[in-house]
DNA sequence: GCAAAAGTGTTTCGTTTACACCCATGC
DNA sequence: GCATGGGTGTAAACGAAACACTTTTGC
């Protein structure tokens, strides 16, 4: 079979950047290529659109067939459309991103090469995947300003220095454990949760199984030498804690949201009329690096 | 000439967004379609991206053969990907946005088709440009916050008030005045402008231009009602203000940033170190409901 | 002359920041 | 028992919010 069109057409691939946060650290999940080109280089996970789905379902169907991991929520990036990016010839990819618990975390098995990878451990990768890479990492950056992804990344309940460390890791800076407590806490998004919950009991079964250790944390020959309990730095198991010291929060979300205080730093210099003339304005470039810098603003990655 | 591939392709198409703002409310240039499918609707600039380019080339390209604008900055949206967007057949589209400065539009006569509609006032938009333009809106709106884009829509110099109505025409917010300049000249990015700049010259020189008008302001009914003045809030001409009653600002931008305190009031919460235990924590809905509702939250447009 | 907009400062309040000691756990 | 991390509160500084009257301009 064959198809022949009027004028020539790239070909659409959609590739899935999954983010994992192992309590310490953020981590992404790659595939080792089994065919030129690339191969045996380190890629994300993704594939050639079908005719009959977004790209949106091609990345999760290409992640599910790849990584056997079967989520539903990904976000996208953006095209990808540099004209020399795939060797083979005009390949756009459709990128996004993904955030995945620990206790989603389930497909170990159908995912030989599939390998989670420590952000400050990645190594270089097939195509432009660097870049896709340095995107993603970019727009959750900015995400996370806007909306409390950052609990997508972590099991129902946690502790807070858990939840310091990867909001820490996703901007890439150092809080304070008191402020950043008391400003979470402030937000009223969090609730105390009184004891070891649920999804603690999956989370303990799945970091038990050798299968979820492999995919999730990397290789075998890495897992023995690290506990499982030092990874996640959390409780061995549930009854580590019989009387509950003190207390535990739970995140209040909803599908999307957290602290948009951003926005009310703008929004809440309220009301005014329009107008019609005066001083006038224009650009100065130094001065605004130099705030920049004051400010130790890098959005960059 | 035909092409043929071994697997079927999307036809790709790359559109642009072309943001505008005459001194009292947002705008965008639409073009009205010549052909079906939606012949007669409007529409954004675009078209099939060529194989040799990438998808920005092609966006440029066609925005440039569409409109007669040239320009050299536009932000990806992302990929519009629907499998039925396009009655045609499987086409998918790389949007982009586009701030264009009233000085910057030159090529009114080469499109005849083109014409600026208030945000207020877009009709139905063919294919789902209705959809790309709310999240066109959505992204200008995050983008705000973190770079000084919205002087890309303002000339060289202006005053304080077209700048305050630009940032909450983008923000779907009103602020008060006094606030408002307080905050911008904190920052340190606007400097004051002694008198009338060069870029006014330009600018009247431009709205004087019939053709400028027609393809900034509308179609030629619209002028006759409205004069340029009453449109631009701003001065008739130079000569208007012989003595600068209270001078003027000028901002102090470089390629691309502004006003990052949002980060600041995350990354100000400075050091920390490690953690093992402690309380825990899970999610609650109806709080952080409230508490979008309290802060008066939506990004949505 | 009148209506609409521009210009201008100060006070209150809330948030952010900085900072140190003791306790629990793991080794 | 020692090192590492967890837990906790307060005071000072800063930034945000609220607010009214006078002057200028356009009609």
């Amino acid at each position: 079979m064959s198809y022949t069109y009027e004028y020539p057409r790239p070909a659409v691939a959609a590739d899935c950047v999954v983010f994992g946060f192992n309590g310490r650290e953020l981590q992404v999940l790659l595939i080792e290529r089994g065919n030129e080109p690339f191969k045996g280089c380190w890629a994300f996970p993704g594939g050639f659109m079908n005719m009959d789905e977004t790209a949106e379902q091609g990345a999760l169907r290409e992640l599910q067939e790849e990584t056997g991991l079967d989520i539903n929520r990904i976000k996208q990036l953006g095209a990808f459309t540099e004209v020399q990016r795939d060797p083979r010839g005009r390949v756009v990819s459709i990128a996004f991103y993904a955030l995945v618990r620990p206790a989603e975390v389930t497909g170990g098995d159908d995912a030989k090469e599939a390998r989670w990878f420590a952000l400050d451990d990645v190594p270089r990768l097939a195509f432009d995947h660097d870049y896709i890479l340095r995107k993603a990492m970019q727009l959750l950056r900015m995400d996370i300003h806007f909306e409390p992804i950052g609990f997508e990344l972590l099991n129902k309940s946690f502790t807070m220095p858990e939840l310091q460390r990867l909001y820490e890791a996703i901007l890439g800076v150092r809080f304070d454990r008191r402020n950043f407590e008391k400003k979470m806490l402030q937000t009223g998004i969090l609730q105390m949760v009184e004891d070891e919950e649920d999804d603690d009991e999956l989370f303990d079964q799945q970091t038990s199984n050798p299968a979820f250790a492999r995919s999730f944390f990397g290789t075998q020959n890495e897992m023995q030498t690290k506990s499982i309990d030092e990874l996640f730095d959390s409780e061995p198991t549930p009854k580590m804690q019989p009387e509950v010291t003190s207390g535990s929060y739970a995140i209040c979300r909803d599908e999307e949201g957290f602290i948009p205080h951003i926005m009310k730093s703008w929004e809440s210099i309220a009301h005014r009329k329009p107008g019609r003339k005066g001083r006038k304005f224009s650009f100065n470039k130094e001065n605004y690096d130099r705030f920049k810098q004051d400010n130790n603003f890098k959005l960059e990655f």
